[in-house]
DNA sequence: ACAAAAGTGTTTTCCATACACCCATGC
DNA sequence: GCATGGGTGTATGGAAAACACTTTTGT
């Protein structure tokens, strides 16, 4: 079977960014190639979109395909099209990144034969075709979408302590926080909601468990809220 | 001639939102389509993008065409695909916006026979396929886009009043803005270069031209400058 | 002289930052 | 009782916002 038009076409692939938090680091999701070009090279996942697909949906099944998980945040990242960023022939990157929390979740490793591994955000392999730009194009999106929106909460579990997710904006900004000016300031976002719950079995002062108020979030995404972090 | 390949393939198309401001009104430009589906309908300009160019030149491209300008603003803006956008078959398209100053330079109407026309941007036909969507995520981001990064300066002429500019912000804004704050928060940038030139002929204190420090912007934009208006 | 826009400073309020100690728990 | 991280308040400096009058020019 094949499929002929009267113009040339390029092909149109999504490629993901994939992020994942574990309380100590951030990782990126990446899989070994298993064919030419850059083959047994390190690469982003992503692969090309099918016709009943849209892009979105492209994006979310090879996200699931590579992590089992669904229901993740993830959002588009930027095109990439120059013409020569595949040397087999012209394709078009459109990218997204997601955002994974690692320790509620036990996403599996990626479906097909292909090896897959989390790499540490600061030790990053040389990857194939243009992913190396890629993926510090997102890392400098997601931290300064941190700066203005309430992001993190995607890589946490529902619950979790204010220490967590000030833990969680240090490892993606990358620098530490004062922890009283931190609360503070989340504090008076107003979407943190308190529970009554709080750790057990810890070696000094349990911590009580937050959740984040999503449909307050939601809400303030609608009416254009600028948050500010 | 045509070309076949083994698996279906969209078509890729650059879409162009064209903003242009004229001291009165935020306006954009869109052509009168001539051809089914939406025969007759207002769409933004746009085409397909050729094997041998990138994105960014297939829009640079695009906008030439419309415009007959070069060397204008213009930053990719987000893919659209969804799988109906297009009646006819699959097309992904990859929206770039540009700005253009409508008063110190004549940009000629679109090149082809189309008929093309400048819209005030609060008053605005029913556009074919998703335009609409697309035209509003654009005005989103270049509000946005306004109120951290000094944008709005590839709409003014080479020589501007702080007034001029002051009145830029308040119409892509939207609102009103305090005329002593406004100079202060600017000055402050040190990005504005003030001219011994003066406006003439006007019947009233003759405001001082300023010009765009452009070197020093891009060195800013370069160390990762965050701007705040 | 008056209309029309240019230009200019001060005060107040609020937010960001810096900083140090007591609290609860497990061992 | 000690080690560990949880939790809290205050003082200071700087930016943002509010606000009104004088200057220049053409008619």
């Amino acid at each position: 079977m094949s499929f002929t038009y009267k113009y040339p076409r390029p092909a149109v692939a999504v490629d993901m960014v994939i992020f994942g938090y574990d309380t100590k680091k951030l990782r990126v999701l990446l899989i070994r190639r298993g064919i030419e070009p850059f083959f047994d090279c390190w690469a982003l996942p992503g692969g090309f979109v099918n016709p009943d697909e849209s892009l979105d949906d492209a994006a979310r099944r090879e996200l699931a395909e590579e992590t089992g998980l669904d229901q993740i945040f993830m959002e588009q990242l930027y095109s990439f099209g120059s013409v020569d960023r595949d040397p087999r022939e012209r394709v078009i990157s459109v990218c997204y990144y997601a955002l994974i929390d690692l320790l509620g979740t036990t996403p599996k490793g990626a479906s097909d034969a292909a090896e897959a591994r989390w790499f540490n955000i600061d030790d990053l392999p040389t990857l194939a075709f243009d992913h190396n730009e890629i993926l510090n194009f997102s890392l400098e999106r997601i931290r300064g979408k941190l700066s203005y929106q309430p992001v993190g909460f995607e890589l946490l579990p529902r619950l979790f302590t204010l220490s967590q997710l000030q833990r969680l904006y240090e490892v993606i900004l990358g620098h530490a926080l004062d922890k009283r000016n931190f609360r503070k300031k989340l504090m008076k976002m107003d979407l943190l909601l308190a529970t009554d719950e709080y750790e057990t079995n810890v070696s000094h002062r349990a911590a009580q468990f937050y959740c984040f108020d999503r449909p307050k979030y939601q809400k303030l995404v609608k009416e254009g809220f600028a948050f500010d972090l």
